[in-house]
This record gives C-alpha cells, sequence and structure tokens, in this order.
DNA sequence: CTGAAAGCGCTAACAT
DNA sequence: ATGTTAGCGCTTTCAG
C-alpha cells in the first residue's frame, strides 16, 4: 500500500511499470486467457504492489458496465428486505457487483418512469425486484422494453424463468392444511392478505383446496379478509369467534396478523393453544418471540435471493442456460406450541 | 421519450440539437449561473423532449464523483438497518445520491482493508457507519487518513462533530431511571448490554447515576450482564429474580432482552406488570406486539440517519459549517403497559 | 500473444 | 455568457 501518495495508480502506472502496454494490463485485470504465463505473473506483481484496483467508473464507461445491481421494493416487512440483502450481496460478493437499494412506493403513479429513470441514471446492470411490487407486470413490461435486465422474487410464475424466482406458497399453504387436518383440527378458521396481492391468492387456495381434499372446506363465514397488518389479524379473529360455531384453530396468512390472533384471543379469555390454536406464515422474528411461540411457514427467503442475484448476473453476462433455468422453491412448516393436537 | 432508440440521448446530442456547446449544455445540467436565460430555456427543452439524463459513471470519472453514498454495518437488528437506510435515502433522492449498502463482520480482522476498499473500489463519496462498528476508531481513523468522507452514528461523541451523530443514550437511560422510580419503584434491576459496547456502558451508567441522585443507587446484584440477545435476557432475569430480595421491575437495556425477562417471567409464574414490571429500549416491533406491550424508549433511528446523510453531503460538498454542526439527539420514552405504579 | 489508438460521456481550464 | 480543448481511467477494435 502506497500510504503516502494520495493518487491511487491506475492501469498506466501499472502498464509503465511493469513494460507492457495497457491492452496486456487490462487484459490480466479480465482475466483473458490470451495472456502468457510470464506476463500474467510479471503484471499481477506489479499490480499487488501497487495495490491497484481498476476504477470501477471508468471501467463501466468503457465498458458499458456498473457492476452494480439494484433492489426495488415496497415492503413493510423490514426483516424481509434485510434476509434479501444479505442473501444478494452473499452473491454480489463473489462476482464484484455492488448493490443499490431503492424503496419505492407502490402506490405512486410516477412509479415505472421512477424505476426505469433509477436504472438508467445509475446504469445498473440489473434489478431484483421484491414483492408485493414484483407482481406488478406493467412495472417489469417497462423493464423489458428498456433492455433492463431484471429477476422478480415471487409467488407464481408471472413471468418467464429467467425472470422470476418462485416460492411455492401455495403448496406451503396446503402442507399448514395437512398438518391442522392431522391435529385434528375440523373447524378451521382463515385469515387472508388483501386481495390485490397474489400471494393473498396463492396461499387461501393453496390451503383451501388441501382441506377440500380432506372433505372439511371451509365455509365463508371461517375466512376473513385482512390486510396482512397486526390490527387486521386482531379484527379478523374478533370476527371470525364470533361464529355460532367457532374454529378451533386460525391460520393467520402472516405472522403480523397471527401475532394479532394471539393478542384478540388473550383478550377474549382465551387461552392459546388450549382454547384456540393458532399458525402464521412467515417465520419472522415475531414468531420466536412471542408466547406461545409460533406455529408458522418459513419462506426461504435468502436462498430465494441468492438464486435471483445468481440468475441475474448469469443474464448480463449471456450465460443463457443459467439465466434461464427455473427456480421453485418450497417453504417449510415450522412447528411450535401455539398449535395443539384436539 | 424515445421509444425506438436504444441509445440514450447524450450530452452531445443535446447540444447538436440546441445549437450550443457541450460546456453549455453541462453548465446548464450543473445549474451554473454563468448561462444566459434564454439559453437555459432552450437547453431544457430540448433535454426534455430528449428524455436526456446525464451518465453518471461519466460525470464521476470526469468530476471524481460518483454521487455513490455506502452504508457500513454489522448490525443483527434488520429494523434498525431498514430505518436508517430509509432516513439516508430520504436525503439521497433531494441531492441525487444512490445508496450502497455493504453489511460486513465486525470480527474479521480485514474489516479496515475491506471497507477502505469497498469505497475505492465503488469511488464512494462517502460513507456512514453504523454502530457498534461505528465505534471502531480504527476503522474511522484508517478512513480519515484515506481521505474518505464519512460520519459514525453513535451513543456518544467519539469523533469531532463533521464524522459523528449522536443520539444522548445516557439521558434517555436517566430518564427511564426517574420514571421508575416515579413508578414506586426502589428494587429495580438491569440487564445490561455486551462489555465492549459504548452503547451498554452509556445507558448503565446513566440509568445507575440517575438513581443515585434518588438514593437507590443498584446492589451489584441487580445488575445482569446480558449480550442484547433474547436468550441473554432470559438467562439475566432467572438470575436477577433468583436474589433473596429481587426487584419490583427490570430494564433491559434493548427489547430483545425486555421480550427476553417478559418470557421468563411467564415461565416462572410471574405475571408482568403485575408481579414484575419490565421495561427495554429501542421501540423495536417486538415491543408494540408483545403482551404485554413494552414500555420502551424510541430512539430517532431515521432522524438521525437523516443527519448523517445531510452532514455527509454537506461535507462531500465543502460546506463545512454545515459539515460541522453538532447533532445531538435525545431518544423519547414510549409508556406502555408492561410497567405498572406500586 | 501483444500493442497503438480511438473512444465511452462527461467536466474543467482556458480562452474568447 | 459561451466555446475549445484536454483529459478522467478504462475497454476495444484493429493491426501486427
Amino acid at each position: 500500500m502506497n500510504e503516502f501518495n494520495d493518487q491511487r495508480a491506475t492501469i498506466n502506472d501499472v502498464a509503465r511499470l511493469s513494460g507492457v502496454s495497457k491492452r496486456t494490463v487490462s487484459r490480466v485485470i479480465n482475466n483473458s486467457p490470451k495472456v502468457g504465463k510470464a506476463t500474467r505473473l510479471k503484471v499481477q506483481k506489479i499490480i499487488d504492489d501497487l495495490n491497484y484496483s481498476p476504477n470501477a467508473q471508468a471501467r463501466g464507461l468503457a465498458a458499458r458496465r456498473s457492476y452494480l445491481l439494484g433492489m426495488i421494493y415496497d415492503n413493510p416487512d423490514a426483516l424481509y428486505i434485510n434476509d434479501v440483502q444479505r442473501g444478494v450481496l452473499s452473491i454480489c460478493r463473489k462476482f464484484g457487483y455492488e448493490l443499490v437499494v431503492h424503496p419505492c412506493d407502490m402506490q405512486s403513479d410516477t412509479l415505472i418512469d421512477e424505476a426505469v429513470s433509477f436504472v438508467n441514471r445509475s446504469k445498473l446492470d440489473g434489478v431484483i425486484i421484491l414483492p408485493p411490487i414484483s407482481e406488478n407486470n406493467d412495472l417489469a413490461g417497462a423493464l423489458g422494453s428498456a433492455n433492463v435486465n431484471y429477476v422478480r422474487l415471487a409467488s407464481i410464475a408471472l413471468d418467464t424463468a429467467r425472470h422470476v424466482v418462485i416460492s411455492n406458497e401455495r403448496s406451503a399453504a396446503a402442507a399448514m392444511a395437512e398438518y391442522l387436518v392431522k391435529l385434528g383440527h375440523r373447524r378451521i378458521g382463515y385469515i387472508s392478505g388483501p386481495r390485490r396481492m397474489r400471494s393473498t391468492r396463492e396461499r387461501l387456495e393453496g390451503f383451501c383446496d388441501a382441506l377440500e381434499k380432506h372433505g372439511c372446506k371451509p365455509d365463508d363465514d371461517m375466512i376473513a379478509l385482512g390486510a396482512y397488518t397486526f390490527e387486521s389479524g386482531i379484527e379478523c379473529t374478533r370476527k371470525l369467534m364470533a361464529n355460532t360455531n367457532p374454529p378451533t384453530v386460525i391460520f393467520a396468512s402472516n405472522d403480523e396478523m397471527a401475532v394479532g390472533a394471539i393478542n384478540a384471543a388473550q383478550d377474549m379469555g382465551l387461552k392459546v393453544p388450549r382454547d384456540l390454536s393458532v399458525a402464521g406464515f412467515d417465520d419472522s422474528i415475531l414468531a420466536s418471540r412471542i408466547m406461545p411461540p409460533l406455529t408458522t411457514i418459513r419462506r426461504p427467503v435468502q436462498d430465494m435471493a441468492r438464486h435471483a442475484a445468481t440468475k441475474l448476473i448469469a443474464s448480463i453476462d449471456g450465460r443463457n442456460d443459467e439465466a434461464d433455468v427455473s427456480i421453485i422453491l418450497v417453504p417449510e412448516l415450522v412447528e411450535r406450541t401455539s398449535t395443539r393436537s384436539l
């Protein structure tokens, strides 16, 4: 490390000192195979001595590459976002990319223009889009026609394999149904997410279809429309329990609502799981901290993120086979003590 | 928007179409005052028509500016990180900066080299460092001698005003002490964070000093050494309550531990707050979701982040007066129902 | 396998 | 107030 020199070394310095041309140094940096072994070693030595690292901006300008990936989201769940960031970054590191984050407002009517402008302005090589924004086909379309590489995280195949990484929430919800039936429950309440989200439908249909197979499809009064919020969990639980024949278990389709359900139950003087079982979806930090600990479904968030980043970089690098591999992950059921056998 | 042209417009296109030189266009882009009003309007019109936006890489290369800020952290608390990101980004947007995130491993012995290399490689204009990494003076020193602009988020003035934004956790902890004493508590238990962190000392000393003023300085057996984790909260609570004269309230110095304390209490057959009051620190999502809802202290995280970003950008722009303003924020006490009056 | 030279799109002295 | 001319540090034809 040259502690005394404020100026960082450039490719010219390396070329001069190692007695080769810029072009050759560039080849060494980029691991081109067309460099003699001796030359490579000589150049590499100078690079190490100088503690040289190429200027990303200059490189990007010349090569039309920024080595920057973007992440676009409007998700209230900080834990989810953080997990995705970590997952994406673990792959970025391997390939020399950095991650630029871009939270935004889903409802904004300039959402699409803003997203495209974000990518263009920063010359991002690609973007990863998180749910629920990932479900916006217009956004994906705009990105596609602007020739932007993108991968969406989703619960269903809403794009070609190249552009999406899927967690099969339908089958995860079905697994929860199986589990609750096996515990002996027949009166089963369900709290859904907001209508406009795809995950809402996936989870609901997966759950109901599986129950139907066991001959206990829930009546309409066993299904409450929530909003993925704590408060809506409370409200829906009240509604569900007000039925003349209330459920013995409530499956809230995310943990926030499940925690709301537990709180509501306690308010009503019901003990969970003695008087009412409760299950959630997400395995957020809340799930393991709440009393009683919540039976829930763990989405493979970091895995999805890693796959998305891998796909994206493959796509940027033109490794089409890899970019086009179909990725479908299955969340797993986490059994805790908020659900009991009847 | 020119939908049919794959190539984005460049400054040359704008110059040619508006019949002025590149230099003048550049002046318009950068809001230089030395441009005639008519010229400015004419150029701006072309810019709008072409939907032109300058290439950040080229701009950065020429001006030695990337318009990229970095965020360095190793913090288990996703909510905190997310809050900081949002805060920083709200300022970034105003000034045309983007944010590159960089979680890392505090324990790594290449931490410092990696951080410096991160900044150099990506040509970041500045970085914001989160606790507890922000407490690493060697890192700050290395950044400083590498001429990197940085701002640290901290609980104490561990750098010059330009380089730090402070939340006064000492006085916040003191406020909690006052509050508990006012509720009538005298036997007061404390669960600290890990020794190596500054915030641990700040919170502990602030708390104890305030109690001392009221003549109820806690004995050594009323202070348990935790680790800011859920499990350590449980363990420390057990220890505290095993005293012959156990506390009537436990102040855990973060919410995770406070939630552990509540769980431990319930395990021991104690009802919170009837048999034991519990208070936390952070006002994390857990605080409002747990039963009973947690009395805690809310750190002004987004505010700190905004101040840090503002400072950093001022410093980059050479607005020294602004960069050197001293920022000390005070967290506020949030009263909920996990603490009761004796 | 290596080198010379022409840019990538922008800013910044230095004119005018 | 505006234009000319060099670069910023790198990649990339195109030659050898």
